[in-house]
RNA sequence: GCCGGUGUAGCUCAGUGGUAGAGCAACGCAUUCGUAAUGCGUGGGUCGAGGGUUCGAAUCCCUCCACCGGCUCCA
């Protein structure tokens, strides 16, 4: 019989297994004309097999929701009361749900570990076991496992798969690694709660995560990795820097101290510039609104246990929780030709929300925030470009920010569920078709998410990591067919008669709040030269040469850079490391040297001690500094 | 909001029933120094808040608040 492996064909023998075929240790499954298979599986005419290792993006997900089995068969050897809930790999590593008696604790994790390599160390087989629906739904019913039996319930196929190793099963679609041997390091890393299903209103489990690895080192690697982010923490590096606090007014209020202000400042003026020179209009608006306002737009019905309430005088009024409403009364303040369009507003928007208490998260999640949001009324025809523009200008300003990566979402509506959507089946087509269209042309990688739209019209959402690997959106592309018509908003056609304006709300950056956090996280603190709150730290070596220092502090202020002045009568050693704790991007060392030459010697940060050079040396240096704002 | 953890000086943390501690920072004095911590000294705390147990509570118990890790939420 003849299969192809690893695009070679091969003579092999009907009936034996990939296991004895594929014998390399590191080889932990294999994908079959394209379809994921255990290595207990036998090979078919004409099959195309490829094998699987752990340095597959599949091996990993194979080899951890083989850990998460194992995890559970340990779970259930020491607490039998323990009902299997589900048990998925994910991005790094893997969890299982169980419903216990008591929550677990920390030994009990120690326990759980020590279990698992007893487990491990049976080397014991992952059967794949297949089933008629009925008998297993019976199997389970049995062992009392409940959440398998509704599961089993919402399987169509008459036959399920389980998976044995040892004495236990679990329902599974596979496929695993061959043996609990294969796993060689592990760690059980948190626990939490969760609800099943995810559904609040459901019974509450316990989760465990954990991660495993083929080699200590690796683990160890991954573990050491852990370690160094929480040091890029923007929570951690905004105290230490003195950037902002949060909380203190009140949980997930923010104030930004002076240097924090200072990159806030300058991240608005570029960011006015750059609305400008496209032709947005900048705009302000109130904190306040009378309700009514809400009323119309429909947040009131739809959004209200995010907002903030309160009456003023007899009259009820909510605390904005968005600025639409507010560039729509703008837009309808007079009619509006086809010929305006697109009218586009920008606002740098400072809006309330109420969060739950347990989602906020130092700057990435708070309860007031401002918003670079825009809103663009244009016509139909105008709204590839529009989304175009976009796109590109935000491409455009994370790039200047540092931004390389970022994950990019299309989510559309499910066609099968148009109840859940508001607007017109017309609408719906064109604008995902535009946003579509727009992403393949700028040939911008993407996923695309059915049913993730937002009730009021589809969306591009742009993804920035922060520190620990968690994804928080940045940019957001938002087309709205509810506004317009609950606001009445039109423009009016060629044809003189009044049409439906396009609305697309947009933000670039997300928040100031949330785009400060993931900045300061991507640069580990350090922030590029143009945004640095103190650029140049001038210092003196000895209290003769302060005239010297002070006469360069005031030439490089008088050239609008931000600079300090270190007279303290310290060593320049002692002033090198506080700079440096700083992440201030230079430092200008003032001696007698340097001030009987009338030079400097400067010390760049990441680069070290530059040497002594001449002033016009140094100006260069900070001329070839990039400055998106110049 | 839910599950678990944590809360001591401006910051980082030690202190598990018997008089609140350290390092850094701040302030003072000495030192005037050449690229990641000069030395000595001084001040600084209702131990998150409230209640309880106890002769005595930072420490044990209860309630609340805040923060951390998740869950849920983020139209």
């Amino acid at each position: 019989m003849r299969v192809k492996i690893r695009g070679e064909v091969k003579e092999i023998k009907e009936g034996e297994r990939l296991i004895s075929i594929l014998s390399e240790p590191d080889i932990i499954a294999a994908r079959v004309n394209g379809k994921l298979v255990d290595l207990s599986y036998q090979p078919q005419e004409g099959d195309v097999i490829e094998p699987i290792t752990f340095d597959d993006d599949d091996g990993k997900q194979i080899y951890w929701h083989s850990t998460a089995h194992i995890m559970a068969q340990a779970v259930k050897e020491l607490f039998p009361n323990a009902k299997l809930a589900i048990g998925p790999a994910i991005e790094n590593g893997f969890y299982y749900d169980f419903e216990v008696d008591r929550p677990f604790t920390t030994e009990d994790l120690e326990k759980i570990e020590a279990k698992m390599y007893e487990i491990i160390a049976k080397d014991l087989t992952f059967e794949r076991v297949e089933l008629p629906r009925d008998e297993a739904r019976r199997m389970f019913e049995e062992m009392g496992e409940k959440f398998k039996v509704e599961l089993i319930d919402e399987i169509s196929d008459d036959v399920v798969s389980c998976y044995k190793q040892g004495d236990f099963i679990d329902l599974c679609k596979g496929p695993h690694v061959p043996s609990t041997g294969r796993i060689k390091y592990f760690k059980l890393l948190s626990t939490s709660g969760s609800y099943w299903r995810g559904d609040e209103t459901r019974e509450r489990l316990q989760r465990i995560y954990g991660i495993s690895f083929t080699s200590k080192e690796k683990l160890d690697h991954f573990l050491q990795l852990l370690k160094e982010a929480e040091a890029c923490d923007h929570r951690k590096l905004g105290t230490q820097l003195e950037y902002y606090s949060i909380g203190e007014p009140g949980p997930g209020l923010v104030l930004w101290h002076p240097k924090g202000a200072t990159i806030r400042r300058i991240i608005e003026e570029f960011w006015i510039k750059e609305h400008i020179k496209r032709g947005y209009q900048l705009v302000y608006t109130p904190h306040i609104a009378k309700a009514e306002l809400w009323q119309i737009s429909g947040h009131f019905e739809y959004y209200r246990e995010n907002m903030i309430t309160f009456k003023m005088g007899q009259e009820d009024y909510v605390l904005k929780p968005m600025n639409c409403p507010f560039h729509i009364l703008i837009y309808k303040s007079k009619i509006r030709s086809y010929r305006d369009l697109p009218i586009k507003y920008a606002e740098l928007g400072t809006v309330y929300r109420y969060e739950r208490s347990g989602v906020l998260h130092g700057l990435l999640r708070v309860r007031g925030f401002t918003q670079d949001d825009a809103h663009i009324f244009c016509r139909p025809d105008q709204v590839e470009t529009e989304i175009c523009e976009i796109i590109e200008l935000a491409r455009y300003m994370m790039e200047k920010f540092g931004f390389r990566e970022y994950d990019v979402t299309l989510s559309v509506r499910d066609p099968a569920d148009k109840e859940s959507f508001a607007g017109r089946d017309e609408d719906w087509q064109h604008a995902e078709a535009a946003l579509e269209n727009v992403l393949k042309k700028l040939n911008i990688p993407y996923k695309r998410m059915v049913g993730e739209a937002a009730f009021y019209g589809p969306k591009i959402d742009i993804h920035l990591r922060d520190a620990m690997g968690r994804k928080w959106q940045g940019p957001t592309i938002q087309f709205d067919f509810n506004l317009p018509e609950r606001f009445d908003v039109t423009y009016i056609g060629a044809d003189n008669t009044p049409h439906n304006v396009v609305m697309i709300h947009r933000a670039i950056l997300g928040a100031m709040e949330r785009f400060m956090g993931t900045l300061v996280e991507h640069h580990k603190g350090a922030m590029p030269f143009w945004l640095a709150p103190v650029q140049i730290v001038v210092a003196t070596i000895t209290d003769a040469v302060i005239p010297y220092a002070e006469e360069i502090y005031r030439r490089l202020t008088g050239l609008n850079y931000r600079v300090e002045l270190d007279t303290s009568n310290e060593k320049i050693s002692y002033k090198v490391r506080m700079v440096a704790e700083k992440k201030i991007p230079y430092m200008v060392i003032v001696g007698k040297k340097e001030m009987e030459s009338r030079r400097v010697a400067v010390r760049k940060r990441g680069e070290g001690d530059l040497g002594s050079m001449e002033w016009d040396a140094f100006m260069e240096l900070l001329r070839g500094e990039e400055n998106p704002l110049t």
